[in-house]
DNA sequence: AATGAATGAGATTTCATTCAT
DNA sequence: AATGAATGAAATCTCATTCAT
């Protein structure tokens, strides 16, 4: 309960372990499923003690706070340069779509496990883990890309809203739950697929 | 110990409880998630007792499975009519957008139950639960409207499963996550967005 | 969690089963002290399996605060009549301690229990267990008889705080600490000289 | 491996550390309560690394038991003047019970920790930690003062084991109780009266 | 047809202790 | 002399399931 989280700096085999179990907590999460991510399947994976966890994370939703936040800050160094490069609108969703689909490739457990933590994991109050929270911090958001592509002529009058709901939970569950169904999938492809579609849907006029 | 499973026929009664317990776990999966759609839950839910649930059903995936039977089962009827009353591959998509509304408001719960079954229930082999199970049987699917509509070259050349993918997830992830971040939203207004979304996607020129 | 608390009435068997686990709490919590009454060796005194009390009471608090009670009213009515029976303060003090002393005598592990309890059960709140819960009812309860005493003149003029406090862990501690010091002791004789010792110290002049 | 338990001297920071720690264990003890005075806490109370109590002390036993023996040698040193000092049974009585109070009010937490331990810690046979050790060496003891009050003639023929046990409760249990009930409590003003009540109770005639 | 009671497997978490450095 | 890291035992609690009535 008073554990690291207090303290100030954390030293180098620390934050080794730390990532190590955060990592072993995400295979798990995307080979087993929530529900078979126990502390007992996670320490196992990992080839520690389960009470090692317990020493480096105060409890299982620390670590799976963790990880969120991880993944998050992995998503969004990895997505930010991308967009920066195209300066459309269109241009902007289809290096997401594109993006999102290498980061699916080469950090998929991340992804897995974010999407079922998120879909399933409760906090203390009951209340999702992840409602307290920040789940999209890359610049700019979906919301604004499309936003401002309005402002600026090139998209047509859609509800930003409805929109940006829908190109993220192409990633987020329309490409992956393909993914799930066939493992052989071209995300690539899929992704370009993808991007055709919303710049049809998109653009003005 | 006669499980009733294996028998042929089942009384009037039998069905009644059958059908009044997968209601009552619809609507707890839909209020609490499946983490909290426990038997004891459920059976509180519905007046009984956890063992009645065990005499009724072999175990709970059995109820789960009779849960998405059931769901699936209501969901065809109730678009069947819907999708026949339309002639076009547009008319069509936007019928199912439209109807998935419709029944999103009228059958809540179990559209609600069914998605946290199919994200998080497992079989005892531990996969999906619903991996062997039809989710799809209305007729026509929207792969096949899709199809259809490029056949008959009202509908431009993308890919298939993809838009299709795309559609479905339209209303079994977008619409509804949209719905649990703002129950008030205006499902019909949502679903008439996405209408004209998909047609702009895939009309031909 | 939901578990017999809200119902209304109780069976003949879940009464039973409720007072046969909170007695064999108590022997166990006499016989090896509080740290060692866990779950498992209380389940194990009464021949049945952990859960079994899990299925009976809510958590473990649930089980010592039902201790507690039944202690207290047992104690209750074990006392009120031998106070009853007495007309002076001097022969009520002499009959809570020899009352006490055959209380002790027949309910041995559930006095004992209460004490390892009140002393160590700590609440959700980290605050101990019985800070919420009444713990002297019988009537006239030791301060009422000290007072009245003084108030008929029978009494000298002592601080009845104090007095109370000392009559009362005389039974509580002293008594019992002398016991498990020497557990063949005559707890009779050890009672009536400290009635003397009582009745020298609070009688007027 | 070598236990400094085990060595015939020890070196000035050892004896310091090991002070510093018991220290702490006492502060723990008497704020929190044995249950929380683990291994952990009284670490974090030190500013030092769990394991550096298992350096200076064999077990957890082995601290308690310093503890107990500071404790004692504290009381034992702070009484014998004291009591040297009051020439009746009568006056060591009342210097017993005043010194008492000095003493829980400059070693307030040696004192609660001791009470902690003596009532919860058990060894490794199951028995009381505090069975095989001495807990009252101050010399003349409460048994020797009455006793020899009563060769003198001074005191009444009460039986001196039940008031000598009713004389130690009293500081130990009662008086401590009141304190934990009423923080703010005069400990003189209480052990007067307690002086008080002993003289009557015990004087001749 | 239904139920109360019981159960065992397994989940999370705590804690004293050990060990390599 | 001290520490961070690791460990395994044990504690509480949950849950699907079984069984006698």
């Amino acid at each position: 309960m008073q554990r690291k989280t207090e303290r100030s700096a954390r030293t180098f085999t620390e934050t080794a372990r730390r990532a190590q179990i955060v990592q072993c907590a995400a295979d798990v999460m995307a080979d087993s499923g929530y529900a078979r991510a126990t502390m007992a399947e996670i320490a196992r994976q990992a080839g520690v003690a389960k009470s090692v966890i317990s020493y480096h994370f105060a409890d299982k939703n620390e670590l799976l706070q963790e990880l969120i936040r991880t993944a998050v800050a992995t998503f969004t160094e990895f997505m930010e340069p991308r967009l920066a490069a195209r300066a459309t609108a269109s241009g902007k969703i289809s290096a997401y779509l594109t993006g999102s689909a290498d980061y699916m490739i080469v950090h998929r457990s991340m992804h897995l496990a974010v999407l079922e933590i998120a879909l399933n994991a409760l906090g203390p109050d009951g209340l999702p883990l992840v409602a307290s929270m920040p789940l999209e911090v890359h610049r700019p958001s979906v919301d604004e890309i499309l936003r401002d592509g309005q402002r600026s002529g090139e998209l047509r009058d859609f509800d930003v809203q409805v929109m940006a709901g829908l190109v993220r939970s192409a990633v987020t569950h329309t490409m992956l739950l393909a993914q799930r169904a066939n493992p052989g999938l071209d995300l690539h492809a899929y992704a370009r697929e993808l991007a055709i579609t919303f710049d049809l849907a998109t653009r003005r006029g």
